[in-house]
DNA sequence: ACTAACATGTAATCTGTTACATGATTGA
DNA sequence: TCAATCATGTAACAGATTACATGTTAGT
């Protein structure tokens, strides 16, 4: 996941691992510290697979500085992941929120849409969090007032995202379904 | 984190590991499954550690089964994980959510409403997702389509889950407060 | 002199995933 | 007989964390 938060700030331009850092920790509005330990690595792993370039530039205020450029081939990497999400990106939210932030990168809205579609799917799937035994779960037959509130938070956080993905999807100004699919 | 989730789930009774899988994935909606590569591992090391005990019975359907037991060095850990969770346990929501899921568990109201003070003030800390250089970021000035969702999302995320929290607080049919701090 | 911000890395360790490996019972 | 469910584990690998390690520049 941190691998593809780095090829997408990168999409936007070059930028050093320093600096990178502060843009992946934004995705998660600085939630999530992205530590030395697994960003140096990841930019590693990236140019070893020669999705990424580095060329040094002496430093700003400090040591050499490497600054990072999304090649083709890491572009074409990007576009493939953001068409085509493993499914736990669409089910996991922290992942999926990963991938919207980047899915207008998408350069087909009927791509875009496509993706948003698998998570809408997901998100009126009978089966999930509001689910025990094949049948709905109330929150007034769940008798512990912690197990009460993660479910009320659940459903909420649910309305809320189905809600914006259908005026995304087809009630929005665009007019229904975008370029279809 | 599914170490904590074990031992939660284990605090209601004992029971073998395929019947605790079962628990621990009701618990994120079954949405992330538990791999046995994760769970047996997990197990021994808290049998290891004398957190749980475990005893063969003949298995019902099948090979024999390990009933696992929390013991009480096992039970005394997990409620100081309950009473004092790690920052990033406050900070990220799916963990905040295993440690809701089981914070009846702490005999004290006031130790349990700490905990859930100490989430409130994360997510009315202005800083994170919704701030941009110092000053809060309205989702208007959010060009792009997707991280304009993400940030509604997210507020209806937000909002929903400090009005549970402040209802649980000072708002609820307990009375505010409950037994103080 | 010291601290913060800039800047990049490695090593040990932990946790998790997928794939491999085994084996019994129940129902179609 | 074949698939599903029950039941438990290991091995190889991936990815992340913390701590360690180094070095500069700017401000107090």
């Amino acid at each position: 996941m941190l691998e593809l938060a780095i090829l997408g700030s990168l999409a936007e331009g070059p930028l050093h691992g320093y600096e990178l850092r502060r843009r992946v920790e934004r995705l998660s509005g600085h939630t999530r510290p992205v530590s030395d330990g697994s960003l140096y690595p990841a930019i590693n792993r990236l140019v070893k697979r020669g999705l990424l370039s580095r060329h040094s530039e002496p430093g700003a205020a400090a040591t050499r500085r490497h600054v990072l450029t999304l090649n083709d081939a890491g572009r074409e990497h990007l576009l493939e992941r953001l068409r085509d999400p493993a499914p736990h990106e669409i089910t996991d939210s922290s992942r999926f929120f990963t991938v919207l932030a980047f899915l207008s990168l998408l350069p087909d809205t009927a791509g875009q849409h496509a993706v948003l579609r698998r998570r809408l799917e997901f998100l009126e799937t009978p089966a999930s969090f509001f689910y025990e035994d094949e049948r709905p779960l109330r929150a007034e037959e769940v008798e512990d007032p912690y197990r009460r509130g993660m479910l009320l938070t659940a459903r909420a956080v649910n309305r809320a995202e189905v809600a914006w993905l259908r005026e995304v999807l087809d009630g929005g100004p665009d007019g229904p379904g975008g370029s279809g699919s």
